[in-house]
DNA sequence: CACGTCCACTCGTCTTTACAAGTTGAGACC
DNA sequence: GGTCTCAACTTGTAAAGACGAGTGGACGTG
């Protein structure tokens, strides 16, 4: 074999190293299972824990899963939507009855939505993204988003409360255009909204909610809508699987 | 203690939620050291097997990392530098040297760069991406950032060479406004550019260049510019480190 | 007091062994 | 032919032991 135990090099990083070799070469196809723990100690000579860390350290990467009964099988790629951000502008809001649905209808899966409404005083992160002091009501929006029954976005929308008090915002269902649109009819007028992007790993409940594999982050992307004369208007925290989403931006530059 | 070994739960699992339980309460706060591994068998009375299972977990989750010889540390949390994607308007690119190095100016840290250049025909996924035919020579401008001597960015940008040729793009050093600037002065007028922005854990070589630790993923995010006729200039794969980095955009809503 | 050695402590790697639990197909049975 | 049981696979969990390697402080020596 490849394996030599005295290159200094770990010798489950160098199986690890050449199973994943063999997976970019084609040898292992995307979906296909690899040999079994038990025929991997035998080829490289190794005990089975060894095995299973080089094992462990793939599926960390997100290279392959296993399926406990079944096998280990190789990662195939993810079909990602993409989520352009554009359609955020008050055109498609007017045409669609929210973001998401209106990625349904574009993904040809089947929505649903659980919504969670709460009210409680701002902490301090979100006081700080409001620009109001903490303590102040908020209307906390907590949302699960599923395709086909299977979730893959959450969300939760905070916005001061003075702004959404006797408003359908306050209830599950905001009708036409979402929460913007209400605002809209509330006289709000929108400036440009802001995103921050980040990455991260899954948290316990976040990868089970979501259902993630090992090795699959999740992207993290808060939105903060404001009106014209800068006052925040809502912080909206999103969760998605980052193998099934990826984010379409559009940068002006004039 | 809080462990039940006939609960089904697997014992690793429970010790993983304990001790992410005791630094979300602050028990073990931000940079502390976790009682060694040898305590934790005594203290959860399981064996080292196990308590390295459920430690190599919060690794995973980049919930602490390791030292070797010296312990086991909480992550603190990290100092994220945003970058407003904004910046690259025409007025921005004048003012300064190039993308990178307004950051750092922004930033407070001493820049560097290295560049490597090379000429090759388009794969299949540039082909797409850039609208031309696969074989295509481009210029590939291979760049590593660092800060402060640390490599903290990776940055792959293609354009079809025929834009390239006798300009200073093919060079180290492109001069005042980077590669965007020399395209101007030849005559291309920027559409907005687009850019997509994905979530992954990093390959093996990308961790070891980013000196990225155990469960930090990265952003890969790639950028299209084209001219105003729609045809695309550049293609710059970037790659950066999600414990170091966050992304913000701004979304017009007209 | 300064320096260097050494030892105790840390985590990293690897072996051997055992049993549990999920999956699948062969084969017996009805 | 259909169904059920079971055995033989798979991976998951856990233990106990051993040695290696990096770190840092105690302690002795100069």
């Amino acid at each position: 074999m490849v394996i030599d135990k005295r290159s200094g090099v770990p010798v489950y990083r160098q199986i690890a190293a050449d199973i994943r070799e063999r997976i970019t070469s084609g040898e292992y196809a995307p979906g296909a299972q690899l040999p079994s723990e038990q025929d991997l100690t035998a080829t490289y000579d190794v005990s089975r824990p060894t095995i299973r860390d080089a094992v462990g350290l793939l599926r960390a990467e997100g290279v392959v899963y296993s399926q406990h009964g079944r096998g280990v099988f190789v990662t195939p790629p993810r079909k990602v939507q993409r989520l352009s951000r554009s359609r955020l502008s008050k055109a498609a809001r007017q045409e669609n009855k929210g973001a998401f649905l209106g990625d349904a209808a574009a993904g040809g899966f089947t929505p649903s939505t659980t919504v969670k409404i709460r009210f409680e005083p701002a902490d301090e992160r979100t006081a700080e993204l409001l620009g109001i002091q903490p303590g102040t009501e908020v209307t906390v929006r907590d949302r699960v988003m599923r395709a086909d029954g299977l979730a893959v976005q959450l969300a939760v929308s905070r916005l001061p409360r003075e702004f959404t008090r006797g408003t359908p915002i306050e209830e599950t269902n905001t009708g036409p255009g979402g929460a913007y649109g209400r605002l809209e009819e509330a006289g709000q007028e929108f400036a440009p909204f802001e995103e921050i992007v980040r990455a991260r790993m899954p948290s316990p409940e976040e990868a089970s909610t979501l259902q993630l594999a090992e090795g699959v982050p999740v992207l993290h992307v808060t939105r903060i809508a404001r009106n014209t004369n800068g006052v925040a208007l809502e912080v909206n925290d999103m969760i998605l699987a980052a193998d099934r989403y990826e984010l379409g931006y559009e940068i002006r530059t004039d």
